[in-house]
DNA sequence: ATGAAAGCGCTAACAA
DNA sequence: TTGTTAGCGCTTTCAT
């Protein structure tokens, strides 16, 4: 049973009547159009029937919606993105918007190819984690009247909508922790992208760690070796000879997870005395022996917080007189492997 | 700079030329239309110049495709899932397709709406992990000639392109890991779903342990509460008076999570000397103290199988006659936690 | 070597 | 209360 797409018209020469008297009926608008009460059951019987589906291609093209957001983000496998994707997709949904997910990697001309994807496809409006490169691609996007809400970073000289958190402060914070608890001996792992939320970690936690007289030993791994064989050596390498060490802080998730292998490897003792603490938390530190100190974003407001303003946008038709940017401030849980320490 | 999008025909009326002309050039066809050099040099610098996008949508209203595929799985942000979505990706990316991700939660009127939504957008392909009561909804895309390929799981009475693992095999193989290496009172953690895979999976473990003349010991959690208070309950309840066991065997990872963490709240010792294997890896799984078991699916081949037979459907505007259905084997990958137990 | 025109399926202003 | 009609932006057949 090869059913032929059945269109408007189709329904409209069967049941006698015209493509308009079937469209304002399908499309709620019987009542208000005064159509007839008969005919509007008509209509719904038949359409139900046959099942009928209609052709939002068409419709868009029609009206210029296409009721399609877009959520760009580093790697959505990352289990941060993905949960924050799942949050908004539910909003989105909500509100009769479906979202479509995609990943960077973190590559300028990856963002740009999917940006341009999208932008041809009429998508109604772009949630971004910008990589570096694309300052230029996101202007053109404002430009054209796009709704375009960043987030976790952002341009300081590009005047858009954006969420993000208080890397700086966070940091700091989380840095102190390990100073409260006994540790001296702080190193900071991250990775050497220029990007403003790492620079903002970076600071807190220098400035931390200056603030009490202590030395700061930072460690940064080439961002395309976060996870191949030449970033392992360069942790391994750094762990093995840094013995003065007591504490470690990892920028970000991607480096822990290597980071806290290696740590193993070497000395499989060493972890229970040694403070840890990651950025991005994560369900299996809970579980991890030690369990492992995070400092957890807010994904849950972040979330709202982003579609909040993409629906304002959405409403207004994206004529909005002020910039909305809103900076959350994320929370260190502390754990087991940050536990005070024993004076010696 | 408020630039109106621009159209072919503001294009043709600019350059003084058809909108034909532009489309044969735009589309690469200006040689074999045999347009002029002189013509599709103004055009190509015209439509650069103004940094011209097409609409895709107009585009996909005129030849009825999108080069949109749909990939639905039960939760994208589950790692095995991303993974073999971020695979899929990136294939499809190099065929000029596009993959929309989507997460049906494992609930039937989701997986409907969400397969509605893409059929109404005209969508080319769906890869598919199908919730259980949405057979009806896959023969329908089916009987109208939409590109279907299930994988995990399929309907034995749905004669559709598929592609699974053997998982009585590896289920069987893994609880015979566990015996070889001396465990004798093994539980078998499952969800109460009464889906293929996971039938396949809990009788793997029934034959192994039975051919050993051992006494199984299942735990079904209701599929609702793998990660609620009711479900670690249970958990916690079946872990405190089962001091018998030496083993524990999870069907999946989503109860892994809760199950490790119970066992270590119950006695955190006990862990080390428990034997634990668990379907389906994870890279935290090798950091863990101690690192954990796992029966890890083939997540690259099964990607390229279904981008395999995706792009062969597609090719052949889904005519094919045969069904392909590709059943692949999974590998059991032996870590700290079921290591050879010494006799007592 | 290039252009005119039809039409994909839908919506909505305007007619009747 | 319902129908006619003109597009939305693009591709593509058929003319010229």
């Amino acid at each position: 049973m090869r059913n032929k797409r059945q269109s408007i018209k189709d329904i409209a020469t069967k049941l006698g009547v015209s493509p308009t008297t079937v469209s304002f009926v399908l499309n709620g608008k019987g009542e208000e159009k005064k159509i007839s009460k008969e005919v509007i059951n008509r209509v719904r019987e038949y359409t139900t029937a046959i099942n009928y589906k209609p052709n939002m291609v068409a419709r868009s093209l029609r009206t210029g919606r296409t009721k399609i957001l877009v959520f760009m983000v580093e790697d959505i496998s990352n289990y941060f993105f993905s949960r924050i994707a799942r949050i908004i997709e539910d909003i989105a949904y909500s509100k009769g918007y479906r979202v479509l997910f995609c990943s960077n990697e973190n590559q300028d001309k990856r963002s740009r190819d999917l940006l341009n994807l999208f932008y041809e496809r009429q998508v109604d409006g772009f949630i971004i984690i910008p990589s570096s490169g694309i300052r230029s691609d996101i202007k053109e996007l404002i430009d054209n009247d796009i709704p375009v809400v960043l987030f976790d970073r952002y341009f300081p000289d590009l005047d858009t909508h954006y969420v993000v958190i208080d890397n700086y402060a966070a940091s700091k914070n989380a840095t102190q922790h390990l100073i409260d608890n006994g540790y001296r001996n702080i190193a900071f792992i991250t990775t050497d992208v220029q990007q403003l939320q790492m620079l903002d970690r970076k600071r807190g936690y220098l400035d931390a760690v200056s603030k009490e007289g202590l030395q700061p030993t930072v460690l940064e791994i080439p961002f395309d070796d976060t996870d191949s064989k030449k970033g392992r050596e360069l942790l391994r390498g750094f762990f093995s000879k840094k013995d003065g060490l007591d504490a470690v802080y990892f920028s970000t998730n991607y480096l822990t997870r290597s980071g806290l292998e290696i740590i193993k490897e070497i000395d499989a003792q060493a972890i229970a005395d040694l403070g840890i603490v990651t950025f991005d938390d994560n369900e299996l530190f809970r579980i991890n022996t030690p369990t492992i100190s995070a400092v957890a974003q807010p994904m849950e407001a972040i979330a709202q917080e982003l579609m909040r303003i993409m629906l304002h946008l959405l409403k207004h038709k994206n004529k909005v007189s002020e910039t909305i940017q809103v900076t959350l401030s994320a929370e260190l849980i502390p754990r087991g492997s940050s536990l005070a320490k024993e004076k010696v």
